[in-house]
RNA sequence: GCGGAAGUAGCUCAGUUGGUAGAGCAUAACCUUGCCAAGGUUAGGGUCGCGAGUUCGAGUCUCGUCUUCCGCUCCA
């Protein structure tokens, strides 16, 4: 089956099964807003509680927080993000494609640097060994025409987003006589200025002070609690800080199931470390990460890293986990070597300093973050893509089954009579109600043993029980297997330790 | 936001030149069967995305609008 046919079923397969059902349904939905009903809640409490024992349990020096979504308006200054996350975007009317203005612009200064570039070149061949390079580019004609160019293109395009003329970028644009690479016109809208973040309102003070961001990523809820924990819970460099949160993006197309949403989940931990460290740790943390996800046992070949040419405002260093979605490779988790960027701009803007006293080194500084920050939403549909299957059995017939890690299984397990009657469910109620509270127990005694069997396959369910007529004289039940459909007979003293053994965390993590 | 496609039951979809809504699966009850979805009887569930217009009459024709999917930009 096609890829696209496949995710289609997938998504309806969600919906049906009570995974993620389309936001506000019942009034035809918001747009790119998705729930998560009674099966996705479990799946996702699991993803999360995966990665927080993890990175906070499993290291001594990662601790976690919860930050408040509300924040000081100045802590978006101070981040960037009230620059970077508004981007100047113009529509070629003839390709109907959108462009960044900005880049517009920097893609032309670029090919006049790259005539200027060529001039140079044709010089060195006409002269030879006599070429002065510096003395060229000093006198001729076509080179100085280009660099004045170059420079005032330059200028005046800062002059314009600095202060935030649009129609100055436009007409800069046309000036240029920038064409659309598509459609070859100069057929331009005007330019718009697209915010990314949510803003809201709080109180009735002052004016300035009452426009307030939803937070576009976690990470500064961390930064400006640094010194919080490092002094309170006495951390030593290295250490990190974890943390599980929503943030919101207004973005301009929002699509793809859950991959890409308005309202989204992000883990993030962000790791203190000495000034001139960072690459260590960050190759660290790129390890590191990888084998998380990899000790899913999702496929390895499903993952694959992605590094950052072009780097952010805020990185030296930036790399993506990418998975295999049904859609393509595309981020599941970026791994940021952030510099000193954040705590230093938090130290400018809040007047605080933002350091910390080294004992070992006996110095003060600012430390150096490497971020590990993963999409709790994407992990979650990546695992629901790489779990979904449509098999053909030996017998001819389908099973749609859900091969999610057992760890991460919404159900663990499900109690079934193999008829309602004779006390086998008095029976299987007996079993249920001693291990409902080690495992996500169902109970379930309608339709056919076999039809039961596929509604567990159906949400990903590891293991079924089955209580027999034997079980009431021996005390033995069968226990069928989600992904290999074999049956053994074990006794119901051993359910426990047997579950246990495949869906404790310890196995998952130690492994 | 722009272009293309599509919205009818929980899911997948029929629905003729306009004549007051159907199927399969699913769900619930009872019976039957007794280890891999397929037996019987019965029941519940839809103002056909929403709003106007044309018409005696609109799921069907026209316009608007909302939503979803596929491309363009951005990102976790």
């Amino acid at each position: 089956m096609a890829q696209e046919d496949l995710f289609k079923n997938l998504i309806a397969h969600a919906k049906e099964y009570g995974f993620v059902f389309p936001s506000s349904e019942i009034y035809d939905g918001l747009s790119a807003v998705y729930d998560y009903g009674q099966m996705g809640v479990e799946l996702k409490n699991n993803i999360k509680n995966y990665w927080w024992n993890a990175m906070v349990r499993m290291h001594d020096n990662i601790v976690g927080i919860d930050s408040a979504i509300f924040m000081h308006p100045r802590i978006w200054e101070a981040s960037g993000h009230v620059g970077a996350f508004n981007d100047p975007l113009i529509d070629n009317k003839d390709s109907k494609k959108r462009y960044r203005a900005d880049v517009l612009l920097e893609d032309h200064i670029a090919k006049i640097e790259d005539k200027i570039t060529k001039e140079v070149e044709k010089g060195r061949k006409k002269f030879g060994d006599t070429f002065d390079e510096v003395q060229f580019r000093a006198t001729n004609p076509n080179v100085l025409r280009n660099v004045q160019k170059a420079a005032e293109i330059t200028e005046k395009m800062n002059t314009a987003l600095n202060n935030n003329d649009l129609e100055a970028v436009r007409q800069l644009i046309l000036d240029c006589e920038i064409v659309c690479p598509i459609s070859g016109t100069r057929n331009w809208t005007d330019v718009r200025q697209f915010n990314l973040m949510f803003s809201t309102q709080m109180g009735s003070v002052s004016e300035e002070a009452s426009t307030l961001y939803l937070r576009p990523e976690t990470a500064q809820g961390i930064f400006v609690n640094f010194l919080n924990v490092q002094k309170t819970g006495r951390m030593k460099v290295p250490f990190g800080i974890a943390q599980i949160g929503k943030a919101f993006r207004n973005e301009i197309v929002a699509r793809q199931f859950i991959f890409r949403m308005r309202e989204f989940e992000q883990m993030e931990m962000q790791f203190f470390v000495r000034p001139g460290e960072e690459m260590k740790w960050y190759d660290y943390w790129k390890q590191t990460r990888l084998n998380w996800h990899k000790s899913l046992g999702l496929g390895e070949a499903k993952y694959r890293f992605h590094n950052h040419e072009k780097l952010a405002h805020y990185a030296n260093a930036a790399a993506d986990i990418e998975f295999e979605f049904p859609f393509g490779f595309k981020e599941l988790e970026g791994i940021h070597s952030r510099t000193d960027f954040d705590l230093s701009r938090h130290q400018e803007f809040s007047g605080r300093k933002q350091q910390y006293f080294d004992p070992e080194t006996n110095e003060n500084y600012v430390p150096y973050v490497v971020e590990t920050s993963i999409g709790l939403d994407r992990t979650f549909l990546a695992i629901l893509s790489a779990a979904y299957a449509e098999e053909k059995l030996d017998n001819g017939e389908e099973r749609v089954v859900l091969r999610i890690p057992a760890v991460l299984a919404p159900v663990k397990l499900a109690v079934l009579p193999l008829v309602k009657k004779d006390g086998l469910p008095e029976k299987a109620r007996e079993i249920m109600d001693a291990l409902r509270l080690d495992f996500n127990c169902q109970y379930d005694e309608k339709d056919s043993i076999g039809k039961r069997y596929r509604r567990q396959d159906a949400i990903g369910t590891p293991f079924c029980v089955t209580v027999d007529h034997d079980s009431l004289q021996d005390n033995m039940v069968t226990i069928r297997h989600r992904d290999s459909m074999q049956q053994e007979r074990v006794a119901i003293a051993q359910l426990r330790s047997i579950i246990d053994e495949h869906v404790n965390l310890r196995n998952w993590l130690q492994k």
